[in-house]
DNA sequence: CTGAAAGCGCTTACAG
DNA sequence: CTGAAAGCGCTTACAG
């Protein structure tokens, strides 16, 4: 039919009317008369056209997407939340491009060139380790596009974000291990300066004590929310002399990792130890035992953080700057009351 | 400084030469006399210019963005896949956009919107299930963008692509199992009708026969590829009479709900059963017993994908249309020789 | 309710 | 090696 692609100067000559008329009739429908209204749609159809979003962005000054910036594209916790964000987006038009902040060696440079209001509409983190003065506006080159936080945040800066309760879920998982009996609680933490991982401590610690117990160093383990971190605490674990009878870990990848490897040297979970995670991930319903954990919002997390964006984008006022979703403990078969006896016994 | 986002006029202006000189300064410096490309790039520096992609994008009739159709963005099994997409990708200058192309209601109006060249400059395809209609050239309103399959393809369609050899894997498993002197080996296939599923079931079955054994529908298990339809196989499993001491599963995923399934009935993997996985997700090598399974190159099948459609943007002409990557056994504990007495006893 | 015209910020034949 | 000018395909005050 057509060798080249219709453009709206096509639609307008067979409609028989302006440019401007097509542009209107498609975007403001309400503002053109019946007639012209229909002669455009009829044209449209003949035609086969459709806009050309590049030269619609170009003169609206927009670019029609948000750009998602995760630690690393490659680590699965972050799929169902960008899920809940591109389920978000997609319906208001918006494309959402993905990229990471922390793989390849030019990763900064590739950071800074996302932080450009021309290159999106808008910005999702999900690193709160970029360094703040990349965020400072007016320092970079570029103005910044409308950004929220979403999971991490950056201590001191005013930037809205979507997060969960985590010192909750530290909370919720030391009052279900005191409940059963446990007063020996270790803790698997996330890598070492980040927010979650502190939060998660802090939370952890604070809990302890309202439960009149005491943290004790040898029992908090180093981690980076891997499963090999997991794997690598739990050599930890079997080499004390002075066992905790339940750890309380940052993530279930490293729960995962820490339970397996215990399994694989011949503790038993729960008899000889009680293990908590923390996001309630797929795979934690699966494992044998399944995995007792603080279940986070993932899907609703990322549409949260979609909608607080594209609020931002309209240049609404965001009525919560902070969203902070509730968490809630899902108890499964890895925990159980302490064994009566010694617990260091069970490992060979 | 600069109270608006300074433009190729104004670094004109500041360079005392013409727009087109600025725009070759920077496009192709080599046509640029040397004193001209310095008064340019100390221009750009003073202006704080980077250049507008939209406007780019728009003269150049581009895009500047790949889109990777994924059957769920939400799986963890892409995410690795695509971070070698965007690896290679982002050097080239390409922005990754990532759809899924069945969530949602509109999910098929959706996937029409992608097919379109000027939606993308390219499009990574890994969903085998797309109506061929839709890729049918001339068929669509608009042109289609050049296109690879990556992982999954449709069969009869000449349409380049990057996948795993699924056959060879599944005689990797059988052969493997063979070894171990297994005799009575099960299937726990993924989605009918999937060209993975199909592929993988064919060259089990082939190997099975090339071993001197035959396959029984009753030891063919309906899966998805997920952790849920791996735990119903393992009711359908411990159902049966007269057991396979073998099951070789088309998916990590699936694997793993099987076996987490059965050991929470008591069941022992290996001794009472064993199972093979297929991928060497991340977890295969920590859940207890750690998974024997088919590893699959995910971040080399991202990576050669997106070479293959760079070659396709570019106006090449492939050397290979179809590249098949290899696939290799990954030994771990999940097998082992059959028990000598009968297999069905350690079921509660 | 509609049209003529300007312009979003670039790139690229064309001419010199 | 460089510039003037056209044009990529839209949208939007402005005027009527």
């Amino acid at each position: 039919m057509n060798r080249r692609t219709a453009t709206i100067q096509d639609v307008a000559r067979v409609a028989g009317v302006s440019t401007a008329t097509v542009s209107r009739a498609l975007s403001t429908p309400g503002v053109v008369a019946e007639t012209t209204r229909k002669a455009v749609f009829a044209a449209v159809r003949e035609t086969g056209y459709t806009v050309n979003q590049a030269a619609r962005n170009l003169r609206q000054r927009r670019t029609g997407s948000v750009v998602a910036l995760v630690p690393n594209i490659a680590n699965p916790f972050f799929s169902r939340i960008l899920s809940g964000v591109a389920a978000t987006l997609s319906p208001a038009g918006y494309s959402l491009l993905i990229a990471d902040t922390q793989s390849g060696p030019e990763a900064e440079a590739r950071l800074m060139g996302y932080l450009d209001d021309r290159r999106a509409d808008g910005l999702i983190l999900f690193d709160g380790s970029v360094p703040r003065a990349h965020l400072a506006r007016g320092l970079s080159a570029r103005p910044l596009p409308p950004l929220v936080f979403a999971c991490e945040w950056i201590g001191g800066l005013d930037v809205p974000g979507v997060r969960i309760d985590n010192a909750e879920g530290a909370r919720l998982a030391v009052a279900h291990l005191a409940g059963l009996g446990h007063t020996r609680i270790g803790h698997l933490a996330g890598p070492p300066g980040n927010v979650l991982s502190i939060s998660r401590a802090a939370g952890f610690a604070e809990a302890l004590k309202a439960h009149g117990m005491e943290k004790r160093e040898e029992w908090t383990f180093d981690g980076d929310f891997t499963l090999d971190s997991g794997a690598f605490a739990a050599q930890r674990w079997l080499e004390l002399g002075d066992r905790p009878t339940a750890v309380f870990c940052a993530s279930d990848e490293m729960a995962c990792g820490f339970v397996g490897a215990l399994q694989r040297h011949g503790v038993r979970v729960p008899e000889d130890v009680s293990v908590v995670g923390f996001d309630n991930i797929e795979i934690a319903g699966h494992v044998s035992p399944p995995l007792t954990t603080v279940r986070q919002p993932r899907t609703e997390l990322g549409e949260r953080a979609a909608a607080q964006l594209m609020s931002l984008m309209a240049g609404k006022t965001l009525e919560a700057r902070e969203v902070v979703l509730p968490v809630e403990l899902v108890e499964r078969e890895s925990t159980a009351p302490p064994a009566s006896h010694a617990a260091g016994d069970a490992a060979s």
